[in-house]
DNA sequence: GTGAAGGATTAGACGAGTCTAACTGAAATA
DNA sequence: TATTTCAGTTAGACTCGTCTAATCCTTCAC
């Protein structure tokens, strides 16, 4: 059986892997899980003796397929989570992210199957976040970039938001930039700032935003804008566009 | 910070002191958390250090009012999860125990709350023990006696069932003894196997019953008899009708 | 090609929680 | 009261996950 403590950091070197590629560094997991480096090794050498993890001394780890199934079942507990707190029991998309980190190892799979079941399957979290299906396959790769890189003028819809830091989550949601948002980028100003235009085109999360539907300015430091992630607003295929709940309620 | 295995012995030592009343013996919380006896002697050393318990040695332990504070919210939550679980992810009551085992630990406060609201704050868990209240106050003595010690010939209501084994827990569930069923006792035999007559009054838990609502004859064992707790069927709602104090261990 | 910088690993220690084996004390019995 | 029994405790060891301090690569700049 696998401790928690293991469990997390199979989720962050997945994590890492698929925003930056394998192999993944030891101080990247380190700063991650909050844990020093030698710390890292140590877990390293034990993930790898039991084929978790492979690893090259000195130069970095990568997950075996039986770790990669590890970790995407534990993103798939994390995720259905959230979808269930935002859904069933009210929570803002911002809040999710720490009570699903608390309960995600902990729950049974009869619990997974029946909070999937009980919101239909969903496809995404409300942070806009892939839920990987009971399978545990990998999802494909999307269409998604970075806010930073969209050029002027284009209408992008919101796809994700990183939901690594809660006050960027705030911030974010206070400005209404949320999943499934559609937005123009007016300008890209010196060190990154970004400017958008646009607003939530359905009902957003949390409590009810102003009356002014839509076409709010709003400018992004890059800091933040760079945690966002967009797709082209033409995108309507099945799976990944319109409906797939992502929001909440 | 208390960890989960504290709170397990937390928890323990309030149930068992609630069964027979203090101290416990270090034996009885041994069996009750399947440790060895000598690794309980050592907690309770770590507890009594942290003011969680008094003990005496070679006598037993008994829960300070801090320690006692910590195991009901531990049981709070535990009770509160069961009567989620059975109430809006469709567990019958026979299930929720194990999966609330692993959940009580890791609910925030903010979770707590949520789930109590919508259940209504509810008093008692599926299997009728009592949700201690946001408070924390020891809830008070109730009027429930175990039904081996009811006469011939009395009427009951099923106040409350052990969550303590699941095939009993099966058992009683199949055989229609739930928590809020009337029966009367119509016979106690040689090794205590007491047998009754009667059914679900209201709804019960789990699949619905059939057609026949209320009359079968059950023979129960001793044991599971044992397992089961009753209070008289004038009784009629929560509020401690009087000062009876006859089932009080 | 050499050296400096900085990330990674090794070494060693520690606290928590657990165990088995050995011993101690308390309580019941004779 | 002396003895026996058995629960409770002490002693000592072990695993896990963690840390700090010291050392060891690798790589990048010159």
């Amino acid at each position: 059986m696998l401790s928690d403590v293991m469990e997390d950091y199979l989720k962050a070197i997945y994590v890492l892997q698929t925003e930056s590629g394998p192999p993944v560094s030891t101080s990247a997991i380190a700063e991650r899980v909050g844990k020093t480096p030698p710390t890292v090794t140590s877990m390293l050498e034990t993930l790898e003796e039991r084929g978790l993890v492979e690893r090259e001394k000195y130069k970095g780890a990568e997950l075996t397929e039986e770790g990669r199934t590890v970790a995407l079942e534990v993103l798939r507990h994390h995720r259905l989570l959230e979808a269930y707190l935002a859904e069933r029991l009210d929570y803002s998309w911002s809040e999710v992210h720490e009570e699903a980190d608390a309960l995600e190892h902990h729950i049974s799979e009869e619990f997974e199957r029946r909070v999937a079941s009980a919101l239909g399957d969903p496809a995404v979290d409300p942070h806009g976040d892939p839920i990987p299906g009971a399978d545990l396959e990998p999802p494909a790769d999307d269409d998604t970039r970075p806010l930073t890189e969209v050029a002027v003028g284009d209408r992008v819809v919101i796809a994700r938001v990183s939901d690594r830091d809660d006050e960027e989550l705030e911030y974010l949601d206070r400005a209404g930039i949320t999943p499934g948002t559609t937005v123009e980028v007016v300008d890209i100003a010196p060190f990154g700032m970004v400017t958008v235009v646009g607003g939530p085109d359905r009902e957003p999360h949390g409590s009810d935003a102003d009356g002014d539907g839509g076409e709010r300015e709003q400018s992004l430091p890059e800091a933040i804008a760079g945690a966002v992630r967009v797709r082209p607003v033409e995108e309507v295929n099945g799976a990944a566009a319109t409906d797939a709940g992502v929001g909440g309620a």
